[in-house]
DNA sequence: GCGACAG
DNA sequence: ATCTTGTCGC
């Protein structure tokens, strides 16, 4: 991760220039699915995990695992430089690159619409998508109660995401496009990555590897 | 100016 | 993110 930000301009500087890099088209079908998450047992200690699935059967094929400091405070709208570098070195150790990032946190439903799955997918030339637990920017209505309903995040009268019911009358996630993928698309993915819980099933085995050091 | 603010 | 018990419901 070449020259890392010494400072919140210059994270916004990095952010406003890799912007226009991010594009909203590509694959929309997948064979590998990797979930991503960072757990943080202390100040600056944390560990990265990489869990990839196979899209069909949502079985695990790959993991990775990495220990490490966060790469920079924590600060709204500049949360992608903690956790990136340790995220890519885990992607490095994965033994082959997977089709699609799911990342914990936003993408395009950003201040500056440049979210941590955004960063990841340009960095890694992977299409990627954003999942959020909670919602971060634009305005949005509470979507209808069945699995799968969903409504439209609205920043700046722009539709930078959905917030989309994965469970039937379980509090929604927010899903906003990372790097090389449609909104509908990512939304369709995320869908279909979350058939039992709220959260996607590599976000969720992620969670568990990088806070028990194993999934399952 | 003041408050809110992904993980 | 993390500090934290019991409790309600399928």
């Amino acid at each position: 991760m070449h020259p890392w930000p010494k400072t919140a301009a210059e994270a916004e500087e990095i952010q406003r220039r890799l912007r226009p890099r991010v594009s909203f088209t590509g694959p929309d079908r997948f064979g590998t699915v990797a979930g991503l998450d960072v757990h943080y047992r202390g100040d600056d200690e944390l560990s990265a995990a990489v869990v990839v699935l196979d899209a069909r059967s949502l079985q695990v094929v790959d993991q990775a695992l990495v220990h490490g400091e966060a790469a920079f405070p924590y600060v709204p709208g500049l949360f992608a430089f903690r956790e990136i570098p340790a995220l890519v070195q885990a992607l490095e150790r994965l033994s082959k690159a997977p089709e699609l990032l799911v990342c914990d946190g936003h993408g395009l439903a950003h201040p500056r619409r440049f979210g941590l799955a955004c960063h990841l997918g340009v960095l890694t030339g992977l299409p990627s998508v954003g999942v959020g637990k909670t919602p971060f920017v634009g305005e949005f209505d509470d979507p209808a109660p069945a699995r799968g309903s969903w409504s439209p995040i609205v920043l700046d009268g722009e539709v930078v995401g959905r917030v989309l019911r994965t469970q039937p009358t379980v509090r929604p996630v927010f899903v906003s496009p990372g790097h090389r993928i449609s909104l509908e698309t990512a939304c369709e993915q995320v869908l279909r990555c979350a058939p039992r819980y709220r959260l996607p099933e590599p976000i969720r085995l992620a969670d568990h590897l990088a806070r028990y050091g194993t999934v399952s």
